[in-house]
RNA sequence: GGCGAUGUAGCUCAGUCGGUUAGAGCAUACGGCUCAUAUCCGUAGUGUCCGGGGUUCAAAUCCCUGCAUCGCCA
């Protein structure tokens, strides 16, 4: 039996739909899973979804919905994401599933039984609103920041994790395993984080406030804390404690995770695994965020990128090269569509796709769509030096790889893409054709274009499998089956007499619009009935003036079936005598407020840009008050 | 407030143990080629290596200090 390599991404909370973030841990671990099947490595790829805890209560119920279906939902969005993505996982796990629930109450019954979970009260500030405790630091002037309210100090009693009691241990584990958690910086957070007494974790809740989760087994009055619950997928999905799987995959796991949530993964999982006695996972990697146009993603901003979206107008291997190639693993990154495009149009259209458009195209001129023999006493340093590379890219990629330098191992596959161009340009061909006596050095040359197309057809399988896969077939190989990096490793692998089909373009050039800006960053999706709570009327201009010592502000009459006194920033573009008369479309139930003093009960819409805003105008004759939708 | 990371070309970043004239890609300009997806190849640049101080024959690199950004902790 091969070696065995066991990769996980984290399993995604279901409280939102999938972002960017999740699809570039998804992606890395794909990635991995492919290359070390290359390697001949025995795999297996885990993701899924965790959808226990309060937090999936509250989205559900702000949905609508019941958390189960909820669950269903969000759950399902992520597992019909993946295959888009090109991600072949081995399993999908869900928390909600019974047979992780049951492993999670088998593990908290032998943790309780050595002793180390203790029931305890303790007292807290509660909102009951939120029905949460807060920190002191949490609060806002001492009250809720959601609710306005005082949280009131109450007292539960809970079931706790001795953690103190494994602090030194960890520590020491952690000082002992350079590679346990890794970039470094994250591995000496976690050793400064417990260089300071560790206190010990609360793993219930008490289902008077919350039911949706995982019965204790030794106390039905409480569900497990959704941390202690979901961990445990990583386990449960191999059959713990004695499933096939579970043999042959723990403890070699890689848990790639993003830095958020470096500290269950680095303390509680880790002390959980010791208080339960199961061998330790091996490596813990740990990479950054992904901003979106230079700022931080959220939901309030407006801003997350929906894979999906990215995926449908970009196909998923360029997608896929983007992320792997931009981000230094552990550092943040910025996703951008307008750098999107730049690397498809440069990286993958103009290096790969031409060059492979190129030499096909040459096969099919000048040797009737076969592969040429390349012929005995022509060759030159050229030559070899061109192999040479091949060679050593396959090793150095190789190396940035293993090492999670995704981006420095596309690098360097980039390189020898170039050499291979140059490699064309240097020998020049369509001279060679035409030369008397060229034949035999132009098989040659056109031989080994196509040899180290065939090795850059399988150094690029991990990242970008699709293309990977249309190429495989101008070899002569089969789409269905894979490279073996020994495959890769050596120079003349390629048959001559291989009958190759006619060029495609693997990646199509995307057209930038001149001057455009070519990314559009859309607001999340909303329902119709959020559309519906805006009240959007026509009015008639009948009075405008600037408002004194502002530049923008002008103060406007519209009548909008009653006289209302609107403020608009739209001074800069418009003088207040071409307004009086215009019909515009005024937001008629904005709250009121005041501006520089002056009071505004509603908005006029406007079209704004850097420097203009123009007023849309309702055309025709229409009465003012009617509604626009 | 404590700890840590980062700061290098217009942009994104590499730069090993302190050692020649600080590099790559993208973008820009010019030249070449015609097999190719208006692609490819070549040439050309531009630098307060965040500021200040120190150690050294020699500092982007080591030390001190200030600033900026970010993270963890309180």
């Amino acid at each position: 039996m091969s070696q065995p390599f066991y990769i996980t991404t984290p399993i995604y909370y279901v409280n939102s739909k999938p972002h960017i973030g999740h699809a570039y841990s998804t992606i890395i671990a794909d990635a991995l899973k492919r290359f070390y099947r290359m390697a001949g490595r025995d795999t297996y790829f885990l993701t899924g979804t965790d959808e226990h805890g309060d937090k999936v209560v509250r989205a559900a119920q702000e949905a609508g919905m019941n958390p189960k279906s909820y669950a269903d939902e969000i759950s399902d969005m992520f597992r019909a994401l993946w295959p888009e993505l090109g991600i072949e996982h081995d399993q999908f796990i869900r928390t909600s599933y019974p047979e992780h629930q049951k492993v999670v109450q088998y593990v908290l019954q032998r943790v309780y039984d050595t002793g180390d979970i203790y029931f305890s009260e303790y007292e807290g500030l509660y909102c009951f609103g939120c029905e949460r405790f807060y920190t002191e630091k949490e609060l806002v002037d001492g009250k809720c920041p959601d609710h306005k309210t005082a949280p009131e100090k109450i007292s539960e009693s809970n079931y706790f994790l001795k953690m103190s009691k494994y602090q030194d241990w960890l520590a020491n584990h952690i000082k002992k395993n350079p590679d346990f958690i890794t970039p470094e910086r994250y591995r000496n957070e976690v050793l400064a984080f417990l260089k300071e007494p560790l206190e010990d974790l609360c793993i219930s809740r008490p289902k008077t406030r919350l039911q949706w989760g995982i019965t204790l087994p030794f106390d039905d009055k409480y569900v497990a804390y959704v941390w202690f619950d979901a961990l445990l997928n990583y386990i449960s999905a191999l059959g713990y404690p004695d499933g096939e799987l579970f043999k042959r995959y723990w403890p070699v796991a890689h848990h790639i995770i993003a830095k958020d949530i470096l500290k269950p993964h680095a303390i509680y999982w880790p002390i959980m695994l010791k208080a339960a006695g199961i061998p330790l996972y091996k490596h813990l990697k740990v990479h950054g965020y992904w901003n979106v146009d230079e700022s931080k993603m959220s939901k309030s901003i407006g801003n997350v990128v929906d894979p999906l979206r990215i995926k449908n107008t970009y196909g998923s291997d360029p997608f896929r090269y983007f992320l792997a190639r931009e981000m230094a693993f552990g550092l943040d990154s910025n996703f951008s569509e307008s750098a999107l495009i730049q690397r498809i149009n440069s990286d993958l259209a103009n290096d790969l796709g031409n060059l492979f458009s190129r030499s096909v195209s040459m096969i099919h001129k000048y040797f009737g769509c076969v592969v040429p023999k390349p012929v005995s006493g022509v060759e030159t340093d050229l030559d070899s030096a061109l192999a040479e590379d091949a060679i050593s890219m396959v090793k150095t990629a190789q190396k940035e790889i293993e090492g999670f330098a995704f981006h420095k191992g596309l690098m360097s596959i980039w390189e020898f893409i170039n050499k291979l161009n140059k490699y064309i340009d240097t020998n020049a061909p369509w001279s060679l054709a035409k030369e008397k006596g060229g034949r035999a050095r132009l098989q040659t040359v056109m031989y080994n274009v196509m040899e180290g197309l065939r090795i850059v057809c399988g150094m690029i399988f991990p990242f970008i499998p699709a293309t990977s896969q249309k190429m495989r077939k101008y070899f002569g190989l089969d789409p269905d089956r894979i490279f073996t990096l020994s495959d890769l490793s050596e120079w003349g692998g390629l048959k001559p007499g291989v009958v190759v089909p006619k060029a495609i373009a693997l990646f199509p050039r995307v057209d930038v619009k001149k001057g455009g800006d070519v990314s559009l960053t859309v607001k999340p999706e909303i329902e119709f009935k959020d559309f519906e709570t805006l009240d959007l009327r026509a009015g008639i201009v009948l009075e405008a003036e600037a408002i004194p010592n502002s530049k923008k502000l002008l103060k406007l009459k519209v009548d909008i079936g009653e006289e209302r006194q609107i403020v608009a920033g739209i001074g800069a573009s418009y003088a207040p005598a071409d307004l009086i008369g215009k019909k515009v479309i005024v937001v008629a139930n904005l709250k009121p407020t005041k501006l520089m003093g002056v009071l505004s009960q509603g908005m006029i819409l406007a079209a704004v840009s850097q420097k203009r805003c123009y007023v849309p105008t309702v055309q025709g004759d229409v009465e003012p008050g009617t509604k626009v939708s």
